[in-house]
DNA sequence: CGAATTGTTGATTGACGAGTCAATTAACCA
DNA sequence: TGGTTAATTGACTCGTCAATCAACAATTCG
């Protein structure tokens, strides 16, 4: 049943758009069904409530992400080059789309109450921390670590500012902030 | 009439303690005014509606944020010595509140909508920034301003990840990781 | 004191929305 | 073809909540 795969992400992809508009939750389930083309009930019928189609939603967007980085790194070769790979990835341009920055801002917000959402949130945050520090043990040493996390840091928060920063147009300087914060890293002594 | 002070001031604590106990903005003004030992039509009367009322809450933690950096930076002497003071009142216990947290990731969300809310928010970022700024230019040189948007990246980063981190108790982890970025970005060259 | 002003209440309204479910339609298959 | 199952609808229920407002209490002051 192709069909159901189909309309479960047909759902999926309402429910970004819908949400991004919106910049909230508070969206109703009738109006993400109505971008989908489809009936209110529908989407209950598939996702069971409100939450577990955002979840799902979210869900879509964690492992785009990871499909993305482990495309993009696939293409690189060198610790060095690795590292700049993914942290590009991190600031491509689709994650600054209002239905991404939404997700993921009202995705934090949940993750506070749910049991579901903290635990993505986990995975991401290790998945980020190791894949980072894959490629900075060999350039950082004994401070891979330590370093890593600071990277992963840098990276949620400069989201977070050129996200919510209506004046910022292109990603271009963020990328080029952690770049830098990259360097300084790895010419510390 | 300090009697109007006083039921703001009220309904603004109640306001932040709900929120924190919800995690979510998704509280009815009746359960904010009940904990507030007040009538719901009350909260209405002072604060016009419920956004309002939220951003007047959002407004006293980011009043009290720049009280406690005004005030830690009267006690500390030296470029370097300020930085680090602002530092420590970024990452302080109170701000690791539940009320708090879920305040500033609410406020996130509403940044996205919300002219004033955005209005604030810029208006945060831009303070911290040139506090972080006014000490580094002697320290840093040429290299100061995109240190500064560095570290308060990294703050912001490391205080949703902490934040949102359950199995971190404390937040002696996040001050020392920034830390050691502020010696990185000072000992690179 | 009593009138005027200010503060406060809480019942009410009107709108809305999550989730259900009985009914309908499409797809499949023998 | 007809009969069976799966997909899909959308009207409906039941609860909820922001915001209002007429009434009531407290305070101030002449």
């Amino acid at each position: 049943m192709g069909k159901e795969i189909q309309r479960k992400s047909d759902l999926i992809a309402a429910t970004l758009r819908e949400i991004g508009a919106k910049g909230t939750l508070n969206v109703t389930v009738g109006q993400i069904a109505k971008r989908a083309g489809v009936s209110p009930g529908l989407a209950f019928h598939y996702f069971g409530d409100k939450e577990k189609l955002f979840l799902a939603a979210m869900r879509s967007i964690l492992t785009g992400f990871r499909r993305e980085v482990v495309e993009a790194l696939k293409g690189a070769s060198g610790s060095r080059a690795r590292i700049e790979a993914v942290l590009q990835v991190s600031f491509a341009k689709s994650h600054f789309e209002e239905g991404a920055v939404a997700a993921w801002l009202n995705f934090y917000v949940l993750a506070q109450t749910s049991a579901e959402a903290q635990r993505l949130l986990t995975i991401y945050h290790r998945r980020f921390n190791s894949t980072l520090l894959h490629d900075l043990r060999p350039l950082a040493g004994a401070r891979a670590e330590a370093a890593a996390e600071r990277i992963a840091g840098l990276v949620d928060g400069l989201y977070l500012r050129f996200a919510l920063d209506r004046t910022s147009v292109d990603s271009a300087p963020a990328i080029a902030q952690v770049m830098a914060a990259l360097d300084i890293e790895l010419s510390a002594k």
